[in-house]
DNA sequence: ACTCAGATACTCGGTCTCGAGTAATCGAGC
DNA sequence: GCTCGATTACTCGAGACCGAGTATCTGAGT
């Protein structure tokens, strides 16, 4: 059983939009997508619906009135109950104070970064960092142009912490290249001699600990 | 349709595993666990089977033998194939070249922060650095270990990579917690008095842009 | 020689997720 | 007043994911 009956991020933005009033879930969809929050929470039609379904099997929200509008599909409002006010505080303290590990799948790519070859890995990190710049930049006129609508800096601090992780990983990136193309990354002699031997279709000899050679 | 045939990174770390060797998945996931690399993609058996099986039916991998051992249950040892070959190393170029956006806890977390009262948040933001701090200190720990035992920093990467988020994120919790305390953060005085309303049970005036009052 | 923790090797079915598809209504422009 | 694209509002089934559970074997200790 995860940690929350309800699971999906999705659920908290759904408490987060009941909180403020009561809403039928398209309603929370593009209150969401107005302010942005979609940006840093994934929203999609399935899950919104499904996740709704399960907060009020829980009890955390409540249909309060179903509106049938003439022929068009009935609109289901709901509400947050006491519980799902709990809940929705909890959950939040818990995402702001408990660091989780998450699998981001550069990561994953850098892990076995090995199974390229160490031209190409530069050529590719090179063209990353070229991508997050040009991200970084955008990122930063939107920045400016909710600040001169007069959005408060409270409601855009998501933005400021995406900044830094990109700033932070351009960083890393452009350090990562030059090693890599400098020779310098302790490691690379190595990397280089085994691709040498792959292509050249001999057998490649994986790198094993001193204390693991036999 | 997913952008590849089989979209979950653990694929990718299986095509690693038989680009080197054969082998049998319980053995990718032993290779994978010593190796670390189980800290940056998320490694379960249900996935780890059925994706060897993904793998199978599009032809990236195949059944080399069927080893019956005793009454056991019976290894296969699969083998990469030549599409298995072209698709590691594509997908590979496309996670190393091209960054892509991911949804973590964290950033949904301050898209909601007003939710929380300040004071709440700020305690909560310097509990997570406290967390953070740790766990850089472990990593860092780790990493000199494996460098003390001759590991090449080839191999360490996805550890400088995540630390320099780590860096990055924990520079800017504490930046965020101060001017929350010190109000410098604009939107401060607007949050306070939300919660003043909220927690006196008076309606609680959302935010609106200058050019949506009415 | 017996026991029992731990490693080996995999299976299974329930839950969650996804996003394309449906179907009605609104409204700008001819 | 008609057409067509955008918007409103939601449904559905295919497939991904998960991790507890099962069954066997090895080997260290007594």
């Amino acid at each position: 059983m995860p940690r929350r009956k309800v699971s999906n991020p999705l659920a908290l933005a759904v408490l987060a939009c009941l909180a403020e009033r009561p809403m039928h879930p398209y309603e929370m969809s593009t209150t969401m997508r107005e302010r942005g929050k979609h940006e840093s929470i994934k929203l999609n039609y399935g899950s919104l619906y499904s996740v709704v379904e399960a907060l009020q099997k829980h009890g955390l929200v409540a249909p309060r009135e179903t509106v049938k509008d003439g022929r068009r599909p009935e609109r289901t409002v709901y509400e947050i109950t006491a519980a799902g006010r709990l809940e929705f505080v909890d959950w939040l303290a818990d995402l702001i104070g408990t660091p989780v590990k998450e699998y981001q799948s550069f990561e994953a790519g850098l892990s076995l970064l090995g199974g390229l070859d160490p031209d190409t890995a530069v050529r590719l990190l090179e063209q990353r960092s070229a991508v997050l710049r040009s991200q970084l930049q955008g990122g930063l006129e939107m920045q400016r142009y909710a600040a001169n609508l007069g959005v408060p800096r409270l409601f855009l601090i998501e933005g400021d912490y995406r900044r830094g992780q990109v700033e932070a990983e351009i960083e890393f990136v452009d350090k990562l290249a030059a090693s890599i193309r400098d020779g310098s990354l302790d490691g690379v002699d190595l990397w280089r001699e085994n691709h040498r031997q792959y292509v050249a279709g001999e057998e490649v000899t994986p790198f094993r600990l001193p204390s693991e050679q036999r």
